[in-house]
DNA sequence: GCCGTTTTCGGCCCGACTGTTTTCAGTCG
């Protein structure tokens, strides 16, 4: 078994703990000890198999015990029982915003409030507000909070989502009648939000096909199933539709479902005006398929040249292929350098030396540490002290390298005023500042973008870190005019984050325009808090596909004299 | 449940914020 599996069973059981335990340290002991399994650099079962996971910080003989157990038999006679003593419903609740353990227990000693519907009623009903501790701000807070997830209800973070539909194509590829498999739809499009999964198929015995896809292990429940489209429901809720067509029929089809709606909307009027006409089956003129090599031959007999899928949005891309002007898109290959990375000198899982390791191994050639500063008191941001120590470490990593190097970066939270998080001679000591907002979110807009644009405006800011601080699905982005905010990091020659945590995904890609036309170069970073976090990059490489940035518009494909140049620039201006 | 030790218990990240209280509990980051 996989760590990431047993890491999230040890999850589930710190969540089953949070309502059932008496002692609020042992679920955090799961949680810790799970953390710790992510962050593992080498395989679980070598590990198992040597006797050394007792050696592991916050792995002691009890989670040990467990691990080994999970490993061994897939699950855990604990894990069972706590399954079978907390109703499910008890956990849906702890995922309304504002609620937590300690309420959700009271709910259901109270009032017997064991699912997220019963919550509904009696916060309608106003029972909720009699309950001691409770009261009406609390009632229309906990409404409010279910109001939210129900409209999240049915949408997968891409993380959710990507993994599930490639292990579906892969399965669909070893089906012997299928010629071609791609993915198409929102997942295609690089959208960091999707419905569901599309895949379209090129097959010659379509009934053959669907039975195949049909007997994917992910496959929970049938939808619908005909010959050419088959609809199915994932374990994990998601839904996935399959198209099959003909080896002809392939390329149009791959287009059509690849979408937007919006874009092929424009496309088809495009189709019109050269009197030819544009369906999921084929580009027809008069009643005439034209024969198609492939999805390109489409947008070239149209006079478009290609447009990546990420940019079919319906937005002007159809303009700009039209009159030769689609951008050079970047690519996963262009990024060098790794840069925002967190360590176990913060709230990282793995050392410095192993987080530097990775980003070696994985062919890159400088990282950017970047652990939490002292503010950060929860992530066990650095004080001063600490800074320099971590900087004499880095130094000696340093001098042991050849053709690699380790930039002294900080996370620096923006305080309430702007400022930054050190005095100015703690500052200096940094070779580069990424500098986000991790406290105050409730601030009105106007005093939270003179916050962000004071911090930007100090000549020792970076890079802005994940400028709205949204977090997808669970968390809305707090009040602030990144059209000022965007104005002021191009005028200043600071740098915005693409966070390229799937959790994340900010900068949103519909302001990429706007910044480009500002002039703000971009760095994509994976706000790595563990080895494995580093590849997150591929998700904040879509999002720069689909903001339309070009490598030159990225700061982190710079080798590394020209990133170490750039990143001094401002503070001997 | 883990961990360190002036070891076998008593801490565990800690401060802001909110709403419910009337001095504090719960949640969040």
């Amino acid at each position: 078994m996989l760590k990431v599996q047993v890491a999230a069973q040890l999850e589930e059981i710190a969540d089953l703990l949070e309502i059932q335990s008496e002692n609020p340290f042992q679920p955090r002991a799961f949680r810790n000890a799970a953390r710790a399994l992510e962050g593992l650099a080498e395989d679980l079962e070598d590990v198992l198999a040597e006797g050394r996971l007792r050696g592991i910080p916050a792995i002691g003989d009890s989670i040990a015990n467990e691990i080994s157990e999970l490993v061994t038999t897939g699950g855990s006679k604990r894990l069972r029982e706590l399954r079978a003593s907390v109703p499910p419903g008890i956990l849906e609740m702890l995922r309304v915003p504002g609620l937590g353990p300690k309420k959700a227990r009271a709910l259901q000693k109270e009032l017997r409030i064991e699912s997220l519907e019963a919550l509904k009623k009696a916060c309608e009903s106003g029972a909720v507000a009699q309950v001691k501790g409770f009261g009406e701000k609390t009632q229309q807070k906990i409404l409010d909070g279910i109001e939210y997830l129900s409209s999240v209800a049915g949408r997968f973070r891409v993380d959710q989502a990507l993994p599930r539909a490639l292990a579906l194509l892969d399965h669909l590829r070893q089906c012997p009648g299928v010629t071609r498999a791609e993915l198409a739809g929102s997942l295609r499009r690089g959208k960091e939000i999707v419905k569901d999964i599309d895949l379209v198929a090129a097959s010659a015995d379509p009934v053959a096909v669907m039975d195949h896809f049909l007997r994917s292990p992910d496959v929970a429940g049938v939808v619908a199933k005909g010959e050419t489209k088959t609809s199915v429901r994932l374990s994990n809720g998601l839904a996935a539709d399959l198209r099959v067509v003909s080896r002809i029929e392939f390329p149009a089809a791959l287009q059509y479902f690849t979408g937007s709606k919006e874009h092929n909307t424009q496309l088809r009027g495009i189709a019109k005006e050269l009197g030819l006409k544009l369906n999921e089956y084929a580009l027809f003129r008069g009643e005439v398929a034209l024969p198609l090599r492939d999805e390109a031959s489409i947008y070239e007999i149209l006079g478009l040249g290609f447009i990546e899928p990420e940019l079919r949005e319906g937005l002007d891309e159809i303009r700009l292929g039209a009159e030769g002007r689609l951008p050079t898109l970047l690519e996963r290959s262009d990024i060098v350098g790794m840069i925002h990375v967190h360590t176990d000198w913060s709230d990282g899982a793995a050392t410095l030396e192993e987080m530097v390791e990775a980003a070696r191994e994985r062919g890159y050639r400088y990282i950017g540490i970047t652990d939490h500063s002292q503010s950060a008191s929860y992530a066990g941001g650095l004080t001063p002290e600490r800074v320099r120590k971590q900087h004499a470490e880095i130094d000696r990593l340093n001098s042991k390298l050849a053709g690699f190097r380790i930039f002294k970066g900080i996370e620096s939270d923006i305080l309430a005023d702007g400022s930054l998080d050190y005095e100015d001679d703690m500052l200096d000591l940094f070779d580069f500042v990424v500098a986000s907002v991790h406290s105050s979110f409730k601030m009105p807009q106007e005093a939270m973008t003179a916050r962000v644009i004071r911090a930007l405006q100090d000549p020792r800011t970076t890079i802005l870190g994940h400028p709205t601080g949204r977090l997808l699905l669970s968390r809305d982005a707090y009040a602030i005019d990144m059209g000022q905010v965007l104005k002021a990091a191009g005028e200043l020659g600071v740098a915005v984050e693409i966070n390229a945590s799937p959790y994340r995904l900010d900068l949103d890609w519909r302001l990429g325009p706007r910044a480009m036309e500002l002039g703000v170069k971009t760095s994509i970073n994976p706000d790595a808090h563990s080895t494995d976090g580093m590849d997150d990059v591929i998700h904040g490489v879509k999002i720069a596909r689909k903001a339309g940035f070009s490598r030159e518009d990225v700061v982190n494909t710079l080798g590394i004299e020209a990133f170490a140049k750039w990143i001094a620039r401002r503070k001997s201006g």
